[in-house]
DNA sequence: GTGTTTGTTATCAA
DNA sequence: CTTGATAACAAACA
């Protein structure tokens, strides 16, 4: 589940590798995935290069060098973009002796290519995606304006203030913690595994009504959402399935979780069993003990 | 075959 | 119109 921190982890990944090279071939083996509108893209995309690269919560905008138009990338559940280098380059890093990850060494693309975009100096982009509820869209300026419009501000932003995050506790009164963190529209960037964390983190259980969440607890949920996210993006996120940044190199914060995936083992604070359920909708893991 | 995984959106009720 | 709850989507795996 690429949330905030896998997102751009990748994005600056990709900052690095494909950043004003020209692509020279765009291959799309599933059209949906760009919206169907495969010929525009490819069109577009052919001859062109990506200026830029910017990430709203879990969307990345690449800003396309010709014209006006942007792309959308999002990875939703199982997404991936991985850059490769031209196949020569890697075949000598194996004859080196170097250690390469499985993906470096698995064929690309592989069955769940969704795109390709190879650039001018051999190096290939590919968009895989399981699933196939992510997508790579292109976008005029007008559309990218309105979609980044209905995000809430960013957890790193000087917008993301104590007195906007408190009032969301008055004005979502009625809506479960978690629900609420979820919420792309108030606090962008966080999914499940990081609302279960920060939830953690501020001692407070996912299932609460907003409502009856104490000032002093809201302020441990403020301070916590920056905090573990800064924590799982310096080591580069988590990867509980699928998740790969963009040189196919695994989240290493998977062995920092302390409540995600961890239902039945002991709290590292406490001892006491984590317990899961669902919330919202989705499977919700807190410490009985700890969260109140 | 069944249940479960989740980001987002559609749909419905209040 | 707003808010909140829930189903649906899609593919793979235990």
């Amino acid at each position: 589940m690429p949330e905030l921190p896998e997102v751009e982890t990748i994005r600056r990944g990709l900052v690095k590798k494909i950043l004003n090279k020209k692509i020279v071939h765009v291959q799309v083996y599933h059209h949906t995935s760009v919206g169907n509108v495969k010929t525009k893209f490819v069109q577009a995309l052919t001859g062109n290069s990506i200026a830029a690269i910017e990430r709203r919560g879990k969307l990345m905008v690449f800003q396309l060098k010709k014209g006006t138009k942007s792309v959308l990338a999002h990875l939703k559940m199982t997404g991936q973009l991985i850059y490769e280098r031209e196949i020569k380059k890697r075949v000598e890093l194996v004859a080196g002796g170097h250690k390469l990850s499985e993906s470096d060494i698995e064929n690309l693309p592989n069955k769940h290519t969704r795109v390709a975009l190879v650039f001018s100096d051999g190096g290939q982009l590919f968009f895989n995606d399981m699933r196939i509820f992510g997508y790579m869209k292109l976008a005029d300026a007008p559309v990218v304006a309105k979609v980044l419009q209905n995000f809430g501000p960013e957890p790193f932003s000087k917008a993301f203030t104590f007195f906007y995050f408190s009032l969301l506790f008055i004005k979502r009164s009625r809506a479960l913690v978690k629900a609420l963190l979820l919420n792309q529209e108030l606090v962008a960037g966080l999914g499940n595994i990081y609302a279960d964390e920060v939830c953690f983190c501020a001692g407070v259980r996912p299932m609460r009504r907003a409502g009856d969440v104490t000032k002093a607890e809201q302020k441990k949920l403020f301070d916590c959402i920056p905090k573990i996210l800064k924590e799982a993006l310096f080591h580069r996120g988590t990867t509980f399935r699928n998740f790969l940044d963009s040189s196919g190199r695994k989240g290493n914060y998977t062995d920092f979780l302390r409540v995600y995936d961890r239902d039945g083992e002991p709290c590292k604070k406490c001892g006491t069993i984590i317990k899961k359920t669902r919330v919202a909708g989705r499977g919700t893991h807190f410490c009985p003990t700890c969260q109140k």
